[in-house]
DNA sequence: CCCTTTATTGAATCAATATTCAAAAATAAA
DNA sequence: TTTATTTTTGAATATTGATTCAATAAAGGG
């Protein structure tokens, strides 16, 4: 009997995602996803069926953490509406400043996984937006937003306009802080949401 | 002596837009866009060089579109500032709706290029967005656009978040109306905007 | 210290497809 | 017509890189 040195199949997936960041997903490499996380090519597929499903799993952890920190905040009874919105944007602003190259998978990526197969993780992505249009919601029906506002439509907009955002700074984090552009956004679109 | 048949040049650019619209940009085989264009697959080198060349033609023709087209707005001194804003919204919305696989193509490759070869064309995008924020920086001068905004993050996020809702709307056109979708991205930015 | 089991390896395989190019076809001028 | 020139063709080539798998190594139980 032989045991496993080691988490291989974690040192894989982050290499991966620092490759994926790097390369783009398409250009990226099997072999040097192995050689950065200090294992053989094959043993790549020991831990995963193919290059796609080490995307896929990428996706699956991060939506998966989102989802359930979001859920926390939209069930929060005692954290209003206002303050609810906060903290979901704090939330995604947090995952990725700990891990930018992850942000700029999580950018680059996404729509590619959308296309390629939808079934696998559109439930996540999806479940995501809504809780997120459930705090909204919540602050139409206590009269602190803007009735005039299509609440779906915005939650979309809010979430491009942050992807874009992040983007930028996760391919030059020294060009801006991403505290600014946290307080910036916040402002904006609270501004705009608001009565 | 033989003279060319038609605009093969413009056939083969048209096809690859429905298909890497279709498929992606990776996953798009050549010999499928010839088919599409009515060539041999042979005919697609004669007029571009390799597969990247026709990827980065359309996003060169599109950039050049969008930006004669804001300057002109932008320039107008018979025009406010708040209402060249409207009309840079519907500049995007109006160039996409003729063209919905455009749009996919828009939302989905733009980053790779931007990754693969910024100096091709970081220009033309840059040169875009200076004109929208010449338009919020005049909003400001004049008195009527909120000074606490710092208005180059503001037109990465609003551009980020009409980016997204056209890739919704353009995989989905019967979803949603693009005329809805402008009206509440200018409501709810304009609200945000406007002191 | 051997034997069995499981983990790991990485060179060889194999499929996919972008790209090339020699041949064929079409046109216009002579 | 014939010829010269340019366009078009699509089968053949060449490359690349994901995936496989037989061989090897390590660990624990007997």
């Amino acid at each position: 009997m032989r045991t496993k040195e080691g988490n291989k199949e974690q040192d894989i997936l982050e290499a991966a995602i620092k490759i994926f960041a790097e390369s783009g997903y398409h250009n990226a490499k099997i072999h040097k996803i192995a050689e950065l996380a200090g294992v053989a090519t094959g043993s790549v597929y020991v831990y995963y069926e193919n290059k796609e499903m080490i995307l896929l799993t990428i996706f699956a952890k991060l939506w998966d953490k989102l989802f359930l920190e979001l859920k926390e905040i939209a069930e929060s009874k005692d954290i209003d509406a206002v303050e609810k919105f906060d903290m979901m944007i704090d939330l995604l602003f947090d995952t990725f400043i700990q891990d930018p190259a992850l942000a700029i998978v999580f950018v680059n990526e996404q729509n590619y996984l959308l296309q390629k197969s939808p079934e696998k993780f559109t439930l996540y992505y999806e479940k995501f937006l809504d809780l997120g249009e459930a705090i909204v919601n919540e602050g139409i029906s206590n009269g602190v937003f803007n009735t005039k506002i299509d609440v779906k439509m915005i939650r979309s907009f809010i979430f491009g306009g942050m992807r874009l955002l992040l983007h930028q700074w996760a391919n030059n984090p020294d060009s801006v802080s991403l505290h600014h552009i946290r307080q910036n956004v916040k402002y904006f679109c609270k501004k705009g949401l608001l009565n």
